[in-house]
Order: C-alpha cells, then structure tokens, then sequence
DNA sequence: TTTTTCAATAATGTCGACATTATTAAATTA
DNA sequence: TAATTTAATAATGTCGACATTATTGAAAAA
C-alpha cells in the first residue's frame, strides 16, 4: 500500500489492524489513547479516528467512558465465523463457476502450481506457504464478480486471521495433515474446472471447517 | 434506542446514518465538517469519529484533504446490493429451517398475521407496512442463530435502504403488485413451515430480487 | 479485619486553535 | 478572448488543552 497520500489515520487503522491481527494487541486487551498515542507517535484524532473504524469492523469494542478493547475471541465466536466464512466462499465459488471464463481457469491452474510445488518442498516457510495458500483459494473465487460478496469474504477472512495463526503452524509442520490439505486443493481444482458446481461448493465448504477442531484445541 | 448513555460521536453516527439513508443527505452530496458541525451542534471530533464509522460501512467515501462524500448509487451497485441480499437471506433461511424449532415457528404464524391484515386494510400507511413486512422476513430467518451471519444481513439490509424507498411508495400504493406481493409471502411461510428447504430458498431469492427491476426504473 | 466513604489520580471524550492543503477569484500574459 | 499564473479564501486534518467521568487508594466507620 503506497501510504504516501494516506492521512495520519488512515495510516494508524493499518498499523493498528495489523498489530492485532498480528496479536501484538491480543484478544481484550485495553487499547489506552495514551499507550497508543506514545506508540505511533501521534495525536489524539487520528488514534480515535482509526478505533471508530475498528469498531465498525468488530476488531475493537468500546464502552462510553469505559475505553477501548480490543475484541475477545471464544470458541462460539471461532465456530460461527468459519461457518459464515464456509457458506459465503461457497457462494463465491458456485457463482465463479457460473460466471468464470478462460482467464478465470488459467488463473486456478497457475496458482494451483504454485501451491503444489511449494507444498512440496523441504523446508516449508509459513509466510510464503500462506501467500500461496491464499492467492490459490482467490484464483477459485476470483470469477465471481460480486464486489459485495467479495467485500464480506474478505472481512471474515481478516476477521478469522487471529484463529488462522493458531493452526497455520501446526499445518505446515505436519506433514500428514498438510498432504491431506494439499489432496483437498487438488480435488477442488478438478472439480471446479469440470464446473461441477454442487460437490465443488459442498468440498469447499468442509475445507474451511477442517481447522476448527484443530483451532479449539490450542485456544487459550 | 437509549441514547443516555451514548457518547456524541455515537449519537452523531445513528444521527448521520439515518440521514443519509433518509435522503436528508443524498447520494454523491459532500459532508462539509462545518455544516455539520452547525446542523448537529457539536465539535470536530465527534463528526469526524462517526465519518470514520460510516466509511467502513460504505455509506461515506473520503480522499485525502478533500473531504468526506456520501456515496454514490448506481445501478451496478443496486443489482449486486440485491443479488448479495437475496444469497445470504437465502443462506440465513436454509440454516433457520435446519434449526429453527417451535418457538420460531410461532413467531413466523404470528408476524404473517400482522402483514396479511394490514395487507388487506383500506387505507395502508407506508411505515408501518414497513414495519410488519420488515418483522415478518426477521421472523423466518430469525432460527438461523449465526450472530456473524446475521449482522452480514443487517448490514445489507441497510445499505440497500437508499434504493428499497424508490419502491416501497409503488409497492403499497399500486393494488395488484401488493397482493402478488403478498402472495409470496403466504407461499413462502407454507413452504417453510414444512421444512421444504430448497424451494422456500429459491422462492425468497426471487423474492428479494423482485424490486429491483422496479427500482431500476425509477433511478435517477 | 472488613466495609464504606471520600479525596486524589488518571483516563476518556469534546472542543477550538492552527498548520497544511485545496479551491476560488483576480490579475497577468499570450 | 482564452489560458495561465498568482493571491485570497476556505476547507481539511492534527494537535494539545480542558471538562467530565471512572478508578484507585487512603482514611474512617462498622
């Protein structure tokens, strides 16, 4: 993101995005103005600015005179923003399927490679497999052609990160549980491709829900 | 809503949100700070706070150190509003079917009672059709228990709000479209009283997709 | 000791001032 | 006249100050 033209709080929602995603911040911890102010070095607006935004967001909650927090998570909450999370990327994908033309297939096939041949190799660095993991999973969605739809994939998708990271690991150390993720992506290609629409969405759908239960045994 | 214990930008936000859902503000009219400020009787960071709020609700759009818009209406934007609404009322309705039980169910019989005879009443005033017609969709989706999902829907529900006026007036003004109108809506409950998942699915995605047609017409 | 009261301290939320940037209008040039 | 430059005006975005409310901790009462 060129951040030259963005104003101060606009730059502080990145930052502050990130560091919870990231959990520098972790789950209820109280976001003071003046820890904050101290930490990005800048005033009281453009702090405010960007916690009003990470309310609308649900990343931040708030209590009038009570301060900021930042959100709690909980096993209820994991499981119902993977489900939504499933549903809606089987939307996506049934709607890809109808809508997606050749460049859309190409796409799939492309970061499929890329994927695979990384998911492959020795030593297996979870930044990069994660940048593979989710440009494949986009190329699949990609042809669906609705911003909105589009739009509340990508929130729930930043809003399930702070689980995601307590089972990337476990993932890609695994190799058992990475090859069986890994013949899932194939298997979805193949479908898709074919625009077997209903098993293609119904696969999708429980490859998003497999993390759960891994994810619940290393919550807090 | 208890305002009482709000802040301002908090009052500010549903003050704002609903002017410019209202069309007190309309599409594509700049959100000058002074005017504003003078309109709401309140300093500069309440306003910006609840701008801030809007933005990532995608009912304000800003640039840098030009100021604050409120977003545009198209009718790109109005078919995908509506083509995302209907999917996920579509979703929200399978899951309720699933899971919804007897309580539920009394909630739709009633909330169907309350449309059907304010349908069928001489002079029918605008809100409070509204009202009963709004109560009734909640009622069917009301079993669906994901708090994430429901919320996508809310969300959607309001941002459709701008175009859904441009039909509301023709809708209860114009005798036939009402009772075909209300016609769908028995068809609907019946369907989802017997648990018949996929037609009441698809009856309610055409449902919602009905005005657009309508509103396209009257678009400025 | 435990509970309550009350003062001291600290944090929140709002405001208006001000520096920076954009816009407008006038003046200059072609 | 039309286009460009320059000066003026106006708006945005950020800051620190301050009033209000919450929290803490010490003193008083049970």
């Amino acid at each position: 993101m060129d951040t030259s033209k963005q104003n101060t709080a606009s730059k502080i929602l990145d930052a502050l995005t990130s560091d919870i995603i990231q959990g520098v911040f972790p789950p209820g911890e109280k976001l003071q103005i003046k820890t904050l102010k101290d930490r990005y070095k800048v005033g009281t607006s453009p702090i405010r600015e960007a916690l009003s935004q990470l309310i609308a967001k649900d990343l931040v909650v708030s209590e009038n005179q009570k301060g900021f927090y930042v959100s709690n998570i909980s096993i209820d909450d994991l499981t119902d923003i993977y489900q939504a999370r499933s549903k809606i990327e089987g939307l996506c994908l049934d709607m890809a399927i109808k809508k997606g033309g050749d460049f859309w297939e190409s796409k799939i096939i492309a970061a499929s490679h890329l994927l695979a041949k990384y998911s492959k190799s020795e030593n297996i660095n979870m930044d990069e497999w994660q940048n593979r993991h989710f440009s494949f999973h986009e190329a699949l969605v990609s042809g669906c052609n609705s911003p909105r739809l589009f739009q509340i994939r990508q929130s729930l998708y930043e809003k399930s990160t702070r689980y995601r990271n307590l089972w990337l690991q476990e993932n890609v150390t695994n190799y058992e549980r990475l090859q069986a993720n890994q013949n899932e992506h194939v298997a979805l290609m193949v479908l898709v491709l074919e625009r077997d629409s209903m098993p293609a969405q119904k696969l999708i759908e429980a490859h998003i829900m497999t993390p759960v239960e891994i994810i619940k045994k290393n919550l807090p």
